[in-house]
Formats: C-alpha cells, sequence, structure tokens
DNA sequence: CCATCGCTTCGGCCTTCGTCGAAGCATCCG
DNA sequence: CGGATGCTTCGACGAAGGCCGAAGCGATGG
C-alpha cells in the first residue's frame, strides 16, 4: 500500500540533505519565497551546472517544487513538511557536546526574527510565543501546543485567519524548539496566520535576499504593550513588563 | 551561547544519517531497547570492525550512547528527541512519487505492531489512537495532539503514570505519522505511558532481535472492548464496534 | 596462565559522487 | 533574426569516505 521507510529510504533522504551544496540551497528556501536556480547557485556557492544536478534530485525526492517562468526556474519548498523536517534536523546539531560556536556576526540579524517558511522564529518570535503563553493564549510544552478557549477568543477578535482550526475542538499549534534560542517559537497554522498578521500590520518586514526580518518600530510598540490593548482582554496578566524586542 | 545551526551542521548531521549502514544501526535502536556492537554489526550487514567506527561517529555526534559492561558495550539512542527526528525522516521518504514499493514479507509483522523507542507504533496504535479520538480521549491533528479532560480523568482511572504532564493545563501528546500506515499513532508521554501499561498488562509482547511486538489475545480483547469495562466511563461512544487487530 | 571472545585501531583498496569545462536548448530582447 | 541570458546535459577529473584484512587491547573463563 505504501512505500515502505525502510532503512535505505532513510538513509536516501537524509543523504540528500546531507550534502554542504544541497543544504545551502535547503536553507535558503526556508526562507518561504521562491528563488530562482541561479540564485541558489549564489547561496550554494557552486556553479550553476551543479546546481542544477542538485536541484534536479531534491525535485525528484519531492523536497522541493519548481515552476518554470520564462527563462527563469523558480523553486520553494514542497511544504510545511519538508520546513518541519529541516527544522528538526537543526535542532539536532546541538546534540553532541558543544564545541564549535562559529557565532558569526551576519548571524545577528537572523537571531534577532527571521520567516521559518511560514511563520517566524528568532528572538522576537520566542519572546512573542512566550508571552502568549504568560497570558494564558497557548500552552506550550515539548510535546507540541494548545490554543486555549481564552487565546481562541483572542486570536478571532485579533482578526487571525485560523481556518478550520478554529472547527476544531482544542486546536493544537505547532511549537518548534527555536534552534538559535533553545526555546520554543509558534509555528503551525497559528504561527502562519500569527506572520501573516504581523506582517499585515508591518510589524515585521522581510529583508531582501535573507531569512531575517526586521522589526519595525511599529512592531515594537505593538508588541510591547499595544497587542493587548488593541482588544479588551479580560485575561489575567501574570507579566505586565511584556517582552524583550531588543532592537 | 548556542552553537549555530548552519547549513553545513545540517548537512553533517543529515549526512550523518544517510549513510545506509548507519541508517540500519539507527534503525534497529528505534526499537528502544540497546543492543551491543555485534549485534548491530549484525543489523547493519557491515564487519565488525567498520560498525565500530560507525558507532564512534554515531555517539560523537550525541545521536546514541554507549555503556561498557564486561566485554560487551550496549548502544541506545541517545533520547527521545532522536527517535523523533528519525521518525520525521522517514516520514519523508514518501513525499516524493510513489514509486518502488518493495513490501517484504517480513515487513507485514512490523507493520502491524511495533515499538518506536518509547511507544508503539504500525496499525495496533494507529487503531488505538483513533479509537482514543472518537471516545474524546484526545485531540489528534497534524500540528500535534492534546488529552482532553475526559482524557485525563480517564487514563487517571487506568492507572497511567503521566508524570508531570498532569500537572499541566491541557498537557499535549505527541502524534507522529505512522509511516507504514499513514494515519497517526501517539507518542510523547501519552505514548510512553501507553506502552508501559500495554507492556506490563502483556497486551503485547517484544518479539526478539526485532522492533516487532506480537499482539496477544489479551491485548485484543483488552482493547476491542474491554479497555473500556475496565473503568466505569460517561462518555459517548460513537464507535462501539471497537477497533480491528487484524491478528 | 593461555585460549577465546568482543571491540577497537591502523593501513590501504575501491567505489561513490560532487565538481566544473564545454556544449546544447529554450527564452527574451533589440 | 542574431546576440545575450538562464538553465540543462554530458564527460572526465579528483577528493571523500566506506569497506575489510591484519593486528592490538581488554575482559572472561576454564
Amino acid at each position: 500500500m505504501t512505500s515502505l521507510a525502510s532503512p535505505v529510504t532513510l538513509a536516501a533522504t537524509a543523504s540528500l540533505i546531507g550534502d554542504v551544496a544541497r543544504a545551502n540551497i535547503l536553507c535558503a528556501l526556508t526562507g518561504g519565497r521562491a528563488l530562482s536556480a541561479g540564485e541558489l547557485a549564489f547561496h550554494a556557492c557552486v556553479s550553476a551546472q551543479t546546481t542544477s544536478g542538485h536541484l534536479a534530485k531534491l525535485v525528484d525526492a519531492g523536497l522541493i517544487v519548481g515552476i518554470k517562468q520564462g527563462r527563469h526556474r523558480y523553486f520553494r519548498l514542497a511544504g510545511p513538511r519538508v520546513a518541519e523536517i529541516l527544522e528538526t534536523l537543526m535542532g539536532a546539531a546541538d546534540l553532541g557536546p558543544a564545541r564549535h560556536r562559529p557565532v558569526g556576526p551576519r548571524d545577528e540579524a537572523l537571531r534577532r526574527a527571521r520567516s521559518c517558511y511560514d511563520h517566524m522564529a528568532g528572538r522576537f518570535a520566542v519572546d512573542l510565543a512566550e508571552l502568549l503563553e504568560a497570558r494564558g493564549m497557548v500552552v506550550l510544552s515539548d510535546e507540541g501546543g494548545s490554543i486555549t478557549d481564552l487565546g481562541m477568543a483572542f486570536f478571532d477578535r485579533l482578526g487571525l485567519a485560523l481556518g478550520e482550526a478554529a472547527g476544531r475542538r482544542r486546536p493544537p499549534c505547532r511549537c518548534c524548539l527555536d534552534w538559535s534560542e533553545r526555546r520554543y517559537h509558534i509555528g503551525g497554522r497559528l504561527g502562519a496566520a500569527l506572520f501573516a498578521h504581523a506582517e499585515g500590520e508591518a510589524w515585521v518586514v522581510r529583508v531582501k535576499e535573507s531569512r531575517a526580518l526586521r522589526v519595525t518600530r511599529k512592531g515594537e510598540e505593538a508588541v510591547a504593550g499595544g497587542l493587548f490593548a488593541c482588544v479588551a482582554v479580560d485575561a489575567p496578566v501574570p507579566r505586565p513588563e511584556g517582552i524583550r524586542t531588543s532592537a
């Protein structure tokens, strides 16, 4: 019935990601935007023809999809599942003894705020998640998360489109372990809705040619206190000092 | 602060799993039991010295841990995180077009019921999960799962040790996409507790030298109807015909 | 104490696969 | 229609790494 997930197929998938050039390609696409083959070649630091071969393999494996537009061909991740796989594998990197810490300076922007396929990650997202949890909107744990009744009402008043999740009782939300913060951020449908809302309200703007997000002043203000001022909330406020945006 | 999860470390981790011999080793350890280097060499179908090299790399990366006992050295997965990574990667195998379906005969036992590090998988586990969801004990979705109040009370009466999960409000439970069934089974703390309970009550017994589990008659009976007869449940019974155990 | 067993290290063979140069198509523009 | 751009295919080179034979080391057991 289903293709057997044997060790050899596991190895095939893993070795596909296990090449530095392909890992660079996948990481570049984790930003969520579709990129052309040439741009991916630049990100992977290899020639165009080498990149072409890698892209063919990735498409063949179903990790990415490519659409042809004119003389360009744009690629994006095949879906949230793939992004999740990559994030999970990212988190596995710090399983071993923390030996090398090549903290580059250009990584600071990524640590602060970045897009993670369809949701946000980095300090900004982690702080937001912890604030929402402190306010009793969501429950987060290492096994997943869920939206409380209070949270459902709040997100509804905020205007978030949670889609079919609203129909389910106690809709869970995926919470990823942030690899740069080792704390949780919110993914899944809620994470995607939060990202869309934040982008629509210009709380964050995408930085060109990068996964990094720039947190605007409006975003800082909205999240630091105004996020909850825009709707009436009768929730307990156990941590009124707001969150750090570290701008 | 934290080791940077760059594309190169992603590739390093992935390529570690991307070798067939190492993938075999990891899959063998996914059964949950510690295995000696010799047994792992047998599973990986390579010589002892080659296996030794692979094990050193896996230990070095923090994916597995080894303890010395006499002249044997036993290895096990470093933790649930690793098992989760492997399961996630397993699920990625069916992303591409389903082309090869080498459904071996010996896989049938694994498809029926198997251990997955600390919880159960296969048809038995999937049916059990769906039954629990139909009874309103848990809520499952592609973004995670959560235990309902009804479920908390039920599992408590059943005698499951959910540990610290009981302290949390709406404790979530991890639900994995079963690679052999493409449906959900229950993992996380609840999954581990269910497995321990099922093993303690002799509903399932481990098959030697394999991840496979044999579902006993007692287990079939208990799950088919007696599981809910042993405790008083005032829940709606939308699907009273029970589950298939396909023994 | 010697034989056996289990695991590890060392050295060298060999396959695999990532890489780029050159050439071949497809597309767009002037 | 010709030149430029973007992507792909082909072929050969070369480094990386998995593999095993041989030998070494520690533990067990008679």
